[in-house]
DNA sequence: CTATTGAATGATAACTTTTATCGTTTTGCG
DNA sequence: CGCAAAACGATAAAAGTTATCATTCAATAG
């Protein structure tokens, strides 16, 4: 089997970005992390290994791997912080394409289950749902 | 019927907050609000009705609502953009009190329903749910 | 009703996170 | 190899949020 270098270059073809150094060594450091790491603590990771590294290339290719598929962002949702005026029991549709978020009753949504405690001993206090999709408007 | 005043005034005095009249008008602007407005949008509806507020007052009692549970915060999640590192199917239990996000398989969730289409035409791709709750260590 | 005191406000500096700019370097391809 | 496009690094700038602090205001006691 071929070293990663041939795996990675692969991806980047297929997904048509150039293969740089800096490019495979962020890649592997990601998939080496667990959790949901930051551009920072991703950025600390790979200065071991570059220490030329710019934080600014991080951030891009982090950006350029998420608009690709190779990896996935946590939370769809603004950068500020948001105040939810609807007091009703609800949760979010959001928009993949526009971003736009609204709301959608409990019920509407249909979800059942509502444990109240989970597998490892989490309490559960409420269950906050997004439903991630294509609003009609971008169909 | 008393008018919002006194109502306002009643509020705070059960959350141990001075009533001001800054706060109250925050707080009918708020009311009056749709959707998941950022503190910059609820700063300038408020500015129409008092002129001379500060940015910060905003931004102080907006947490102060939201630590009373007078309103609520749309996300629970970090200040800044997380990557998801677990490539398999799930989702997250968020500690209310320390913050800590914890994935958990989507079949230990236990979710049933899985609509591909919502009742106004939202066409679904995904579920993204996070559960909110006391992990163990803070129980 | 007024005096007192702690809380709240406004102005602004500072901080954090992210993006933009731009000159230099590197990659992909002929 | 040589050229054009892309990527990089350094850093300035933008956006969002928090901290600081002097001044003003609200709650309470008298």
């Amino acid at each position: 089997m071929q070293p990663t270098s041939s795996t990675f270059r692969q991806l980047c073809a297929e997904h048509g970005l150039a293969m740089t150094h800096q490019r495979q060594v962020l890649y592997e450091v990601m998939q080496g992390m667990e959790g949901h790491p930051s551009p920072e603590e991703v950025y600390a990771k790979v200065k071991k290994k570059v220490p030329a590294i710019s934080l600014a290339t991080v951030y891009k290719n982090i950006h350029l791997f998420v608009e690709s598929g190779i990896f996935r962002k946590m939370s769809v949702h603004h950068g500020s912080v948001r105040v939810e005026m609807n007091s009703e029991e609800h949760h979010h549709m959001v928009c993949s394409k526009c971003k736009s978020i609204t709301d959608i009753g409990e019920k509407d949504l249909g979800l059942s289950p509502r444990r109240r405690r989970l597998a490892d001993g989490f309490l559960v206090e409420r269950y906050a749902v997004d439903v991630i999709g294509l609003c009609p408007k971008c169909q």
